[in-house]
DNA sequence: TTCCGCATGTAATCTGTTACATGATTAC
DNA sequence: GTAATCATGTAACAGATTACATGCGGAA
């Protein structure tokens, strides 16, 4: 149910328009923790209206027609509700990481430097978008919203700081080491030595 | 496309059950930053073997009868295939951040301390967790994994770090300056009393 | 006049979860 | 003997994306 709150919580900031929302989640703050497409946005947004948490308003804002949401008294009260609710814990999926636990002695390391390479930038721009971005004097951010930037930048710190360590550790040859109690490495190795070997059978 | 291959990189580490890959994705890493059901899991299984990526092999570990799954020479391929791939941005939904997001005045800054105060208590079981199971000799890590190991830590204790001092601003009164260049909170005010004012109609 | 950004929407599809059903083995 | 854990699965549903369809207004 958390979308349909997601979405609340952005009109509260301002009358809003589909095609705002979905702005409000690509280009700025909300898009940093979540994500949402038109195929799901407008079907809610009719389910919201039906539901008496939004009414409509036409509008044409710079000559163009939109139809903009505002807030009911009872979406103010559900936004208020939501808010009160202790936030579930995050979701995270996570390729690198799983790449990471799964990576095995027959793949090459440049190939995994590479990897944390690209996540390197892709999560740098995103600071430096942030950090731009808290500051730009265009953009509605209160005290508290202020705290969650913050974590959006410490978080990316952390990793670009994990990112350069481990960088080093893989061109220095210096990693860290792994604990295999049961021989599972030399296990793994037979075990795909043997299944390269088979004949192909389908 | 990203589940099945976690599967395959469970599968990679020795062959495993059903029942195995869903605890390792409960209880171990993989965790971390991957989640599954086993609502999807036996049917991608039974896809997985029907496209030959893996094949079961039947067995009784312990007395107790259970399907086996073993990688193929294909599914080692498309293992080897994922992980030279650069691993897609992560996704992230954290309820913990929207809510910031949208906090208004007419909120009580002592509940979001409790919102704060119960993300530390989840953050820092998982961090406590990771620490122990990294050293407990009873599971394999490689070198390579030991680095997405130190990667949950360095998030979770950047987190924590964060939750501490976002609590002392709480709690000082001494919290971050927002930006708010058009006086939308003034505006979200009077729009929230009016919505309050007006009668429910529906 | 053509392209881009604004703007709204739907149908088909994909992806995954919840809840249920079933049963064996082990620890207390 | 009974509760917990091991073990495999399905049906109904929930949730969300992709690709498509449509059209206006302004800038080049």
């Amino acid at each position: 149910m958390s979308i349909e709150h997601s979405i609340l919580a952005v009109i509260s900031f301002r009358p809003s328009s589909g095609y705002d929302i979905k702005s409000e989640f690509e280009h700025k703050a909300a898009g940093l923790f979540w994500g949402m497409s038109y195929g799901s946005l407008y079907p809610k947004l009719k389910k919201l209206e039906a539901d008496g948490f939004i009414v409509t308003i036409e509008a044409d804002t710079d000559g163009r027609k939109k139809k903009l949401y505002e807030l009911t008294k009872k979406g103010w009260g559900e936004l208020d509700k939501w808010l009160g609710m202790t936030p579930s814990p995050p979701i995270i999926k996570d390729e690198l990481f799983m790449k990471l636990a799964s990576w095995h002695s027959e793949m090459d390391l440049d190939l995994l430097a590479l990897h944390l390479e690209s996540r390197k930038n892709e999560s740098g721009d995103l600071l430096k978008y942030i950090k731009e971005w808290r500051h730009n004097q265009k953009s509605y951010i209160n005290s508290v919203g202020m705290l969650g930037i913050r974590y959006a930048e410490l978080k990316l710190e952390a990793e670009l700081k994990w990112i350069d360590e481990s960088l080093e550790a893989i061109n220095n040859q210096d990693m860290p080491d792994g604990q295999d109690p049961f021989g599972l490495e030399e296990e793994l190795l037979k075990r795909r030595e043997r299944a390269f070997k088979t004949l192909d059978k389908e």
